[in-house]
DNA sequence: ACCGTACATCGATATTCGTCGAACATCGAA
DNA sequence: TTCGATGTTCGACGAATATCGATGTACGGT
């Protein structure tokens, strides 16, 4: 793992990019996660695909200003970046109020107990 | 063109689809000309790339539920479609908001007067 | 009846994206 | 220093997407 990661400064990400971070499926189940505004290690994102991919998924979360990932020894956490909630209040909390409930309602935290992996 | 054009029921969309739908720069444009919440003839659309594609960004944008085409003769309409800002008012709402600031931002209403194709 | 207009749809192509497994880097512990 | 754990990065592959030009379809005008 690198010492450190890439946290773009979020008024260089656009709309658009941030939009379209968003609208996946699996990021969305990260976003369920972080829903709670509480910083979470990255064991807590049992999301349904293989480490890897959610590393991808992170990464593509990251580099849209969304996220934040501190690194502490080999372990990695993760939590929302303020600075980017306040810049789309409303398109931001929206989205996390609604795919909190989606989550809950696709069959409780995580959403991926079950392991359908696909 | 065909007589009429398919308009899914809102609530079959689930929110990946509407924010894959908003995250790309093409499509933004498109809301935000529609952000004034009229109904636009489709000429009002000249956001930078050729007709057949902005025919297939309409129906993204149709097909997850943002907006609705009436055809006129030859002629088509679209507007926003109520029900769907009423299901994720906060997302949609800033959505709305930003992107006409952008586009603003990114060079007047439409943002392809120049033409700049490519 | 014919033709032009306006837009959708089709077919092709290049690019991007999601996914996996393998390889790599960093840290903590033995 | 060697080993295992954690998580990122790389390489490959198929699926999805953005784009264009050509074709198709319905309508309005002549």
């Amino acid at each position: 793992m690198p010492r450190e990661l890439r946290h773009p400064d979020p008024r260089d990400v656009p709309l658009d990019r941030v939009l379209s971070a968003l609208g996946d499926p699996v990021r969305l189940r990260i976003m369920a996660v972080l829903a709670d505004r509480e910083e979470h290690p990255r064991e807590d994102f049992e999301v349904g695909v293989g480490p890897s991919t959610v590393s991808h998924h992170m990464r593509t979360l990251r580099e849209a200003g969304l996220t934040r990932h501190r690194l502490e020894g080999t372990r990695c956490f993760v939590s929302l970046r303020k600075e980017t909630l306040r810049r789309y209040p409303d398109v931001l909390e929206g989205v996390l109020r609604t795919c909190a409930q989606e989550a809950v309602a696709a069959g409780g935290p995580a959403a991926g107990s079950g392991g359908e992996r696909g």
